[in-house]
DNA sequence: CGTCACTTTGAAAGCTTTCAATAGGAGTGG
DNA sequence: CCACTCCTATTGAAAGCTTTCAAAGTGACG
């Protein structure tokens, strides 16, 4: 349908979480033969409200992606990675605005272009239905998050966050974004959240390595803090729970 | 519409915000030939981490639909009213828990079919990403509602988005949850809901209707508490802003 | 090496929660 | 039909956690 050929030449390169078989095409080769861009520290690649005409995948460095209210007060959706596709979950206008906290490198590909070959492509659709619902488990996480969790099981449950998807050698982790950037995404504000990092350094939890690195020390404690890891105390497994609530 | 008759007896039928022309296939009308099954108060259409095997269109009643963490705490993820369709955004197992709040009726649906049926018809796809593209906008209000919004308004939030979802004359709402429901979709206790909520019947805001509904009496005052609109000063809408963040 | 921005720390204030008790309603049974 | 009971909601007071306000400390960068 589209005479555009350069899409399957290379393979989506060495990031592919969700790797597809190896002859499948991936949704990420789409990007391949688009040209790479680049946006500098605290640039925005889009704006909450934008018509939302492209989507970019993201090849090097970190983004915030925010909304704000009327007032100021800015909530973090989200930081988005190397590896990560940014703004496929909607409609007609972005949703948040997109902000590159390092420098970054992304390609862009036409939404509209992007939608007709998916929906040409019945091994794509699967692939962008998986990337849909990622995208809401996280933002439920993130709901759980917020509504449920204090502001020391936040900071624990987003450094193991960051852990999970940006495992180092000795548990170390980068923090690209700064303590603010935290704050807006935990629902806590800076002082808070400088508070809880100082008091789990002081407690052994973690060690800083830097201003923006930290190095995990008790892997199972932080879990245990975190509020969302089951607690294996004999290590079986808990029975699942099956709770009944009033009314 | 829809070729169904006995859905539009109730407000189901009234609001389809994702409305197609008048000919061309209905995600919904999949749902048309399928047993009407119910469910009880309290009981559950399915758990948390249960194989997603099914998904359900709503007829009557209203859910909530929750995650509970190790402890108990709980999250309301949202409530589901007729029209909805439940447990589509999902991939192996369902994230959450849907409860009955008050008797419901619902139609299933295989996944597997839904799928294949949805894959087979390009008019269908469109309807399938618009929908998950709307749950993706409300998890995202959620999550500015509970990191940077005080109780007063997420308690207000609500009230508008339910009046926004099920108007009725007089701007009277249905709540057909208890408080507790409305605590741990807000992220706020049962004591605050109901302090909020007196505040708002004392200053003339809203008024008592009964136990489960109430009618909002200052609309323009109620969305300015809100925190979410703009005040519209002079009546003209106001310059798109850009903020600019540190770094 | 100085400046600027970000981070940490301290103290007080504030908002929400917790604990406790009362009030209100719905449903049940006499 | 009314009384009783249980569950939900409201209200009050104290406690607690997070925020706010303020100031000092630290590090990156020109």
């Amino acid at each position: 349908m589209y005479s555009q050929t350069t899409i399957s030449v290379t393979r989506g390169a060495v990031h592919s979480p969700v790797g597809p078989a190896d002859l499948a095409p991936a949704l990420k080769d789409l990007f391949s033969g688009q040209i790479v861009e680049t946006f500098a520290v605290g640039e925005a690649l889009f704006w909450e409200g934008d018509q939302a005409g492209q989507i970019l995948e993201v090849l090097e460095g970190a983004l915030r992606v925010y909304k704000i209210l009327p007032d100021g007060r800015r909530a973090i959706m989200g930081f988005i990675y190397p590896g990560d596709v940014l703004g496929v979950s909607v409609q007609d206008r972005y949703l948040f605005t997109a902000e590159a906290i390092t420098a970054v490198k992304v390609r862009r590909f036409s939404r509209g272009r992007f939608f007709s070959q998916v929906n040409e492509s019945p091994a794509l659709r699967p692939q962008l239905f998986a990337l849909l619902c990622d995208e809401m488990s996280a933002a439920q996480d993130q709901i759980m998050l917020l509504g449920r969790k204090s502001a020391e099981e936040r900071v624990v449950s987003f450094l193991l966050a960051i852990h999970r998807k940006c495992a180092a050698p000795g548990n170390e982790i980068e923090l690209p974004m700064t303590r603010l950037d935290m704050a807006d995404y935990l629902g806590l504000t800076i002082e808070t959240v400088s508070r809880m990092m100082t008091s789990l350094v002081r407690r052994g939890l973690i060690h800083s390595t830097g201003r923006h690195s930290v190095a995990l020390r008790k892997l199972s404690a932080l879990r245990q803090i975190s509020g969302s890891d089951e607690i294996e105390a004999d290590g079986q497994p808990l029975p699942a729970r099956r709770a009944v609530w009033p009314n």
